[in-house]
DNA sequence: ATAACTGTACTAATACAAATAGTACACCAC
DNA sequence: GTGGTGTACTATTTGTATTAGTACAGTTAT
């Protein structure tokens, strides 16, 4: 069972929902480095999309060095995923700073994000509201 | 001169981004309550883009409560915008959450992500860089 | 009343990207 | 060789945004 998601009805193409979910999945170590991923064939079975959305997935991971192919093998995991990880962390904190960025330009005051981030992940530590 | 501002190179929808750009003025102040938009073929002349685009975003904006609109008259800023400010205020503040949230789940320290937002403030704050 | 604006409501055509369908070929393991 | 794999194509379908064009009713100013 692979724990790639897709949902049909998002806005999101179904290839960038893909590679969004195996670059997390690899990022947070879900899926280990040289790790065999589902086959092109089996995934879309799997997911009931076509092959070539699978393809189009894989190749633009490919591309980004999170994973690699063989031919005739499959595809995996890259074996150094370092980089990935800093470019995702970097990613998260850009993210983060951003949202702050706006809210401060529209007058939200500094103590009250701060407030607002220690309450929810309070909550997230504790109860793992989800 | 009108402060709506497109651009055609984007992903988002045009009459999407006229959506957002509106609302965003409206909740900065810089349009005010009962102020007159620009007709629809007015703006569309001025943004080089078709009419029927301006209608649909204006009547996006109408049904969020952003706008309202008088046959024959124009389209008019809502004359009480608190309620569209709350939800923006309420909208940043829970951007800033998921965003937080997303971090922590990667393992990112509290500490770490208060330090980034208040650099990020303080640049922002001082240089007004950008 | 008339002209020139306004919003509104349609239909049709166009453009573009995503996704599907189908085929073909080369590589690897058994 | 058989079966599974990646890869590379082309053609088609689909969905949505956008454009194009038209029409009509209300408002404003003259």
């Amino acid at each position: 069972m692979s724990r790639i998601m897709v949902d049909l009805r998002s806005r999101k193409p179904i290839f960038e929902q893909i590679v969004d979910s195996v670059r997390d999945l690899v990022v947070r170590g879900l899926l280990k480095p040289d790790e065999h991923l589902p086959s092109v064939r089996v995934l879309a079975a799997e997911l009931a999309i076509n092959p070539n959305t699978i393809q189009k997935a894989y190749g633009e991971l490919e591309r980004q060095g999170v994973i690699y192919s063989l031919a005739g093998r499959g595809n995996f995991v890259a074996s150094d995923i370092s980089s990935v990880k800093d470019a995702h962390r970097a990613e998260l904190m850009n993210a983060l700073k951003k949202s702050a960025l706006e809210a401060a330009e529209y007058g939200i005051a500094e103590d009250e994000m701060i407030n607002g981030i220690k309450d929810v992940l309070r909550e997230h530590k504790g109860g793992n509201i989800k």
